[in-house]
RNA sequence: GAGCCGUUAGCUCAGUUGGCAGAGCCCCUGCCUUUUAAGCAGGUUGUCGCGCGUUCGAGUCGCGCACGGCUCACCA
């Protein structure tokens, strides 16, 4: 037998012994008056008549003296300790107690409250009933959970055993509650589209692929809501936004995730300006909202998220990074070129925007610490943005970067639908080219563009990497409850 | 998909040149009625990730595989 094994047949024998006394190892409900946090604050300072209360929880620690035990009780407000004594409790009780209850099973005490010698509020239990047996230790105290892969594929005992970790959803929450409020405040409809969707699109990636047995037709999971949402704009939903889960079949590393959650806002009469705008005030309300200030720290570097944001044209960007004006290259042949000359090869790439967004990646994106929009985009990595009216090879289109990460893409949305059908033409060329990631040409949603649809302005932002920035953490893991792991 | 690093008790980790598998916590027994990393005395605990090989002998060396981490590529 190994010691796993022996650990879970002693629990397994108190359980039995718990039978035997007739005590349900696992009663239907407790009956508790306060939670931990709720009965230290109960506590009255100077008074001789303390109040009686009844706490619920799991048994974290246990300090034993013989004829009196201390014990912590914790549950998700904090942790309250217990003060039992044999005298008090009757030496039966007391001896169930001790011998039966092991650390990891919950218990509910009821008695007045009094402070320890050493200045701790405590419950001095009178009377003590049986909640729930844990048949497995829980981790150790002192050094709490550390594998990571126990930490991802046993998440409960992550949250049990690191405070931090459970901090971080704690804050998780807040933030999506947060962007909720914002959103809402603006007047924005919170919304549902499908997942299961009969063609993708919406961005550029490879999407999983799944089938319905009575429809006989594949299905997508969605890799992006966008053109849903413009649907709904179409219908006279003039602000609309939704939270939701994408699902993109590619490689998985700190910053992706087979499945993330992305917030896409559309907003009938904006621009791009506008939602550049609503980005940044949105990132500074949701930061003091729930860090209590808009000035963060991320890995060492002070990130002060307060509008306005600097604004700077790609062209500018990579001009001041990398010495390459890339409208004065505006073929191909002489970007490839320019950019030899500074040593990096771009013959590799499709098309003269892929060449400048490479540009980009490489020369300017790790360094934009201080919140940046980069503003307008080259018209071939962006079919669904607007043209630049009086620069037809660029888009209104911005991306917003935050201590080197991309953290969101938004456009002035195109709603002209013969411009529409070519660009998604120019797509299916690329995608016959050989290039790996295109959108296909949706049929339906052309159809909805023709009955018109009003200036819009769109936007798309990653929620977990909100999440990153805001708590700190360098792994899309670290702020995903489950992350996919291989099996 | 490629490269590098890691995997030893339930947890956190040592393990020397290839020579009996270790510590702390946990757990069990005893003492202890204001402890809180409680304390004191004693005790139990292993598929050294998996497989193959080298060797008299492998946790340790070699090869393969699995899983994890980091970096790169793709991407948000």
């Amino acid at each position: 037998m190994t010691e796993t094994d022996e650990r879970r047949a002693q629990r397994l024998s108190k359980m039995e012994r718990l039978r035997e006394l007739g005590i349900d190892p696992f009663p239907p409900r407790a009956c508790l008056t306060h939670t931990a946090a709720q009965a230290l604050a109960a506590h009255v300072p100077d008074a001789e008549q303390q109040p009686t209360v009844t706490v619920a929880g799991r048994l974290v620690s246990v300090r034993v003296m013989g004829k009196s035990t201390f014990a912590h009780l914790r549950d998700s407000s904090g942790a309250i300790q217990i003060y039992l004594q044999r005298d008090v409790l009757g030496e039966s009780s007391y001896d169930v107690f001790r011998q039966q209850v092991d650390l990891g099973d919950f218990c509910q005490c009821t008695g007045e409250l009094f402070v320890t010698r050493t200045g701790e509020i405590t419950v001095r239990v009178t009377a003590w009933t049986f909640l729930g047996k844990a048949l497995r230790p829980l981790p150790e105290k002192w050094h709490g959970l550390r594998d990571t892969e126990t930490r991802y594929r046993q998440r409960y005992l992550d949250l049990l055993a690191n405070d931090e970790v459970r901090d971080v959803f704690v804050k998780r929450t807040r933030i999506i509650s947060a962007v909720r409020r914002f959103l809402d405040g603006r007047g924005c409809l919170e919304v549902e589209t499908p997942t299961l969707q009969p063609i993708y699109g919406g961005a550029n990636a490879r999407p999983f692929t799944t089938y319905h047995n009575e429809l006989e037709r594949t299905l997508y999971l969605r890799i992006a809501d966008e053109l849903y949402l413009k649907r709904l704009i179409i219908g006279g939903l003039d602000r609309v936004y939704e939270i939701a889960h994408n699902f993109r079949n590619e490689g998985v590393s700190t910053r992706h995730n087979p499945e993330f959650t992305a917030c896409e806002v559309y907003e009938a009469y904006a621009d791009y300006h506008d939602m550049m705008a609503l980005v940044e005030q949105m990132y500074s309300q949701v930061a003091t909202e729930v860090l209590g200030t808009a000035v963060i720290t991320y890995q060492g570097q002070t990130i002060d998220l307060t509008p306005p944001w600097r604004r700077i044209t790609m062209r500018d960007a990579i001009f001041e990074a990398a010495g390459i004006d890339i409208e004065t290259h505006r073929e191909f042949d002489g970007l490839v070129a320019a950019a030899r000359e500074r040593g990096v090869d771009l013959a590799t790439q499709p098309t003269w925007g892929k060449a400048v967004e490479k540009l980009f990646d490489q020369f300017v994106e790790p360094n934009l610490v201080q919140p940046t929009f980069i503003v307008d985009y080259p018209i071939d990595i962006s079919p669904l943005a607007k043209k630049k009216p009086d620069a037809p090879h660029l888009v209104e289109r911005f991306e917003f970067f935050i201590a080197g990460l991309e953290c969101g893409n938004a456009f002035t949305e195109l709603n002209d639908p013969l411009d529409q059908r070519a660009r998604f033409e120019q797509q299916a060329q690329a995608a016959a080219k050989g290039e790996d990631e295109t959108q296909p040409l949706d049929e339906d949603f052309i159809l909805a563009l023709e009955h018109g649809m009003p200036p819009t302005g769109g936007l798309g932002f990653g929620i977990d990497r909100m999440v990153m920035l805001l708590t700190d953490q360098v792994s899309i893991r670290e702020v995903i409850l489950f992350p996919q792991l291989r099996d």
